[in-house]
DNA sequence: CGATATCTTGATTATGCTCAACGACAGTGG
DNA sequence: CCACTGTCGTTGAGCATAATCAAGATATCG
């Protein structure tokens, strides 16, 4: 993506308008969140040594955190997409969870958690909304709790291609339709929803093998896309949220 | 536990105290939340129909959420202690995700979504607190996505069972001390850290065996609880939060 | 083009599941 | 008070799924 020299982009304005009206005062409070950018190559690990007491917006790039158990094993904890904002998990506690990688060259906007108080004390209403996200959040964790606690390798496989999907779908509509590219190793797809390398690599052939998508070169195409969300029981969890007891503006 | 007639005893408030102070003014907003309670009976679900809109304050017992997959397999999402505030992930989203079951008979105060608004829009502080300790939640989604993606069947127990001391050691410090009573069958331990109750079992046998814990008539009693910490890596989450950038009251 | 990272496939192993039987225990009603 | 019932926990045998290990194929990147 880009870098509008006028600043009239903001994806984190973007993602929050899908859910409500946002007003002039209010993209002020957002705005002043990407104020400063910074640039990280893909493979990069986001040195949160450096950015202690930071959080960021994602203007571009995917990024993922994870923890490592030991040497040879990780888990992958969240995706992060244009719009998102990392850290916020991080804002409760003083040492940090897990590292964030870069999956693709990246550009984020570091802010001071200080921020957040001016939106807490100037907009209740913006305060609920990133609250609900906060909230949405959780639903999409425990989401992937269900799906590794108690769903086949295959079953875990396409449901985590078709909750990354979802996630498109509503943030970028129009490079998604039945099928998006997906910068992840298999590795990390694996270490995301609890399986090797090879168990995903086999998970794709099967679901292949039964018509239901195909992937190639980190291309993934639903092929019976509404067959595949019934066989695993799937519920888009992004698709809207309840707004009506927000704050008036 | 008994009531206090004189409303003298709030856990929410009691549990918030624990990581700042708060005014009188936020006090009184808290209990607006405490002003109805139910009761309710061991193992019977908690029928969001009746309530839907509604949050609801623990006052007494234990309650966990699940989500059912089929008939012969069910994921406990997250375990609710006294003083927590129960539905808030449903918050965001128009249905409710899974069901809340009591473990032990309890007592909820059950409020609707509109009085966070109040809080929201009326104390900053308290608004910093009550996200930070959403963000602490997700935190512990994410140990727990580690521990089923990633450690075997008697690490997921120590870890499960060594999450709850922690957690009841803030809350009931009197009551805990290396040992607690768990009121949850094998089963529904099972279901929360994706085993069976046979390998629940036997991962008791084995830590048994290796001189960790006992566990008998739902009593825990840890024998070895640094070493055990150690072994599997077990970091507390509950201790603290970072409160320094919140607003000031 | 070479070097490395990633993906695929097959053989073998291990971990935890399923099924089943039994024992302990609590709650119920006669 | 005691048989009856159902829930819960334990144990063992056999099985299934995914992990591990390894080799080769393919893709990516400088």
């Amino acid at each position: 993506m880009v870098m509008n020299s006028e600043q009239d982009e903001s994806c984190l304005v973007c993602r929050l308008r899908y859910y409500i009206d946002i007003s002039d005062r209010d993209e002020r409070l957002l705005r002043k969140l990407e104020e400063n950018q910074i640039s990280i190559a893909a493979k990069a690990d986001l040195n949160a040594q450096d950015n202690i007491d930071s959080l960021f917006v994602v203007k571009s790039g995917w990024l993922y955190s994870y923890v490592d158990l030991d040497e040879t094993s990780r888990q992958v904890l969240r995706i992060h997409y244009p719009g998102d904002v990392v850290g916020l998990t991080d804002v409760a506690m003083q040492e940090s969870f897990g590292t964030v990688k870069a999956a693709t060259k990246a550009v984020l906007c570091p802010f001071p958690k200080k921020h957040l108080d001016d939106i807490f004390t100037q907009s209740p209403r913006l305060t609920a909304l990133i609250f609900s996200l906060g909230m949405l959040e959780q639903v999409v964790l425990m989401d992937r709790l269900k799906i590794i606690g108690r769903m086949s390798a295959v079953d875990r496989v396409a449901h985590f291609l078709l909750e990354i999907h979802a996630r498109l779908k509503i943030h970028a509509p129009k490079d998604v339709d039945g099928e998006f590219d997906i910068p992840l190793t298999q590795e990390a797809i694996g270490d995301a929803i609890g399986l090797t390398n090879v168990s995903v690599s086999n998970a794709l052939t099967q679901l292949e093998f039964d018509g239901y998508l195909r992937c190639n070169k980190r291309r993934v195409t639903f092929r019976e896309m509404e067959k595949l969300k019934e066989k695993i029981n799937f519920k888009d969890r992004y698709f809207k949220i309840d707004t009506k007891w927000f704050p008036d503006a």
